[in-house]
RNA sequence: GGGGGCGUAGCUCAGUUGGUUAGAGCGCCGGCCUGUCACGCCGGAGGCCGCGGGUUCGAGUCCCGUCGCUCCCGCCA
């Protein structure tokens, strides 16, 4: 992965640091870069010299070096220096089997300081443990002279190489969208960009270019790609940012499978190029499927802990807490924890943690001897537990565990329970990959609080079997998901391509003719210029260079990023304006409230 | 908006039941050192204990508030 790239000769090198091989024994080269360490014998100076491509050692030499001793002496941790010398090989003894060029040297005979540096807040590559993200963040430049934040740029960087190099063979173009377009407030909140022309008006900053790139389509520009900066004004958390990079792929004159085919080749060559194998082709399984087996749209299948539903042998059960749940239409499912030997206070912070995430309770029985070892087994016939140990395949000394609830509260409890338990026991393998596409997706979602229906995706996707309006809930989509080791790293649908199913799909989300005419009509109108059947998907680029880095959070492979309240520590924004700015805009704050 | 964790030297952390002068490792500064590579040895400097208030004879430690970081829920079509 980190290759040493082409370097034309300049005036201040002709090599890189990581380039000083064996094979240049006998040669001089000049190299440049930062003081990364310095050991000071008093005659003998070493100095690891760093650059991008990694270190080399210098030696000086009181009795070759000259000069250069001298300025040797005053090198400080990160003064940027550059030194020329012979390349030598180094005595048996003397090799370093860590380094790269640890088999060679350079005997400095002359050395330049080209600029001194202040003692960093932090050691570039130190000892004393892992620097809080703040200060990392506060001083970014030197946290990314770091290894780890170095191979992430660069894996990053050819992320993004093999995603163009694959489309643009495959015959996509690359296209940009504007980041200054209009607000559309669906989904996510918009950022707002006021405009100083027409005083009162907004630009918004795109959350994806998912509109443009459908025009681009209707424009004939079919097989479009670009990697796209988006933004959403949202809470963040460890894999959200407020800007992020997304890869955005249309095409023309597909169907479903056209669209997956392209992508599963996609995600071969980019995940291959980063060492994961990835299955053809990948495996698909419906929305339904994931949520009932899984209590997730994007399930991880590196390990078990699958949920069943144990609702059928329960009907006549005199436990109330399962019976009543079940007379309300509710439902009971759990999943086999395997043999855990949990400690009471153990499965009581279960409990507790179940019912933190919503859940009415958590019920925990241990088979033994066929029957259970839990707080509720006297109210349970031995036929029913019997039924449910066979129902979750537990066998003696398995620990069982039972939510009673409303279907998607209770999967959606088992679900966050059986995501933290498999990493909490250590379930997923080293280097273990999961790949699925979630597809039969329901078009839209019932939204309890706000009584209405909500687009699951967006209001572009395309039904797979018309839409009837009485009935929304029952439509299903033409959209995909791919769900990496339980993240969701891109999603995608066929669109909607004729005027008449968009202004049905909007009507269903409350968006009225007159209301959908204002909002999107531009789109409308172009949908009756001759929009050709059209498809395609974006995937989240930082997340998928983060999993394939290792590393739980974006932010590692964002070379800029905010922190979690949406600041950087680096330049201070987001920042006040002076008031001259806001009169230029036609803005005024309004004061603050007095608590 | 809600919940959990954290905030002590430049960095990473320790700090007992509230007790006298707040410690360690790394880094930094000075000295010595010609084969080190996390060089070694000797010496030294360095603290608004996040900030504000309170309790107390006495607060890094207890209480209240506040700010910042972080993780999660809500939210993220």
């Amino acid at each position: 992965m980190s290759e040493i790239p082409p370097l034309r000769p300049n005036s201040y090198r002709d090599t890189w640091a990581g380039a000083v091989l064996p094979d240049r024994v006998d040669g001089e080269v000049r190299v440049a870069g930062w003081v990364h360490r310095r050991r000071d014998h008093g005659g003998l100076i070493f100095i690891d010299l760093r650059d991008r491509t990694g270190l080399v050692q210098l030696v000086f030499d009181p009795e070759k070096a000259g000069e250069a001793h001298e300025l040797a002496h005053k090198l400080r941790p990160e003064h940027v220096l550059s030194a020329s010398g012979p390349v030598v090989r180094r005595s048996e003894d003397t090799v370093n089997a860590d380094m790269p060029t640890g088999e060679v040297e350079i005997k400095v005979t002359g050395a330049e300081l080209i600029a001194a540096a202040e003692t960093p807040p932090f050691e570039i590559e130190g000892f004393s443990g892992e620097v809080t993200e703040e200060t990392r963040l506060r001083y970014r430049y030197l946290d990314l002279r770091r290894k780890p934040m170095q191979e992430a740029m660069m894996l990053r960087d050819r992320v993004k190489r093999e995603m163009r190099d694959f489309l643009c063979d495959e015959g996509f173009l690359q296209i940009e969208t504007p980041v200054l377009t209009r607000s559309t407030p669906e989904g996510a909140r918009d950022f707002l960009v006021p405009s100083r022309l027409q005083p009162g008006n907004f630009y918004a900053l795109p959350q994806s270019p998912q509109l443009f790139k459908q025009l681009l389509m209707i424009a004939g520009y079919e097989r479009y790609f670009q990697i796209a900066p988006c933004f959403r004004d949202e809470d963040l958390r460890a894999d959200r940012q407020p800007d992020f990079t997304q890869l955005d792929i249309e095409m023309s004159f597909v169907e479903l499978d056209d669209v997956i085919d392209v992508n599963e080749r996609l995600l071969k060559r980019v995940l291959g190029a980063g060492g994961v194998d990835v299955p053809s082709p990948i495996p698909r399984m419906p929305y339904d499927e994931a949520i009932a087996r899984f209590g997730t749209d994007r399930p991880d299948t590196r390990f078990g802990l699958e949920i069943s539903d144990v609702t059928d042998h329960l009907h006549e059960t005199e436990f109330k807490a399962f019976g009543g749940t079940i007379a309300d239409g509710g439902v009971v499912r759990g999943f086999n924890a395997g043999k855990r030997d949990s400690s009471r206070s153990e499965l009581d912070a279960l409990v507790a943690e179940a019912q933190e995430l919503g859940a009415k309770g958590l019920v925990w029985a241990v088979v033994e001897d066929g029957g259970w070892r839990s707080p509720i087994a006297k109210f349970l016939s031995a036929e029913e537990i019997t039924a449910i140990n066979l129902a979750l395949e537990a066998g003696e000394g398995d620990l069982v565990l039972l939510v009673a609830d409303k279907p998607e509260q209770a999967a959606a409890v088992l679900g966050t329970l059986r995501s933290r338990l498999g990493e909490r026991w250590g379930l997923i393998g080293e280097d273990e990959h999961s790949l699925v596409w979630i597809v039969d997706w329901p078009l839209f979602g019932w939204n309890e609080e706000e009584n209405r229906w909500d687009a699951l995706h967006h209001p572009f996707v395309a039904p797979a079997d018309g839409l009837d309006a009485e009935n929304p809930g029952a439509a299903r989509a033409l959209a995909y998901d791919v769900v990496w080791n339980g993240t969701e790293v891109g999603g995608g649908s066929i669109r909607i391509s004729d005027p008449e199913t968009q202004l049905k799909a909007l009507a269903v989300l409350g968006i009225g003719p007159e209301e959908a005419e204002n909002r999107f009509g531009f789109l409308l109108e172009a949908l009756r210029y001759g929009a050709p059947p059209h498809g395609g998907i974006a995937y989240g680029l930082d997340r998928i260079v983060a999993i394939l880095h290792g590393t739980e959070s974006i932010r590692d492979v964002i070379a800029f990023p905010k922190t979690a309240s949406g600041a950087d520590p680096l330049t201070g924004a987001p920042a006040p304006v002076d008031d001259e700015q806001l009169r230029e805009l036609g803005l005024a704050l309004r004061k603050k409230e007095k608590s």
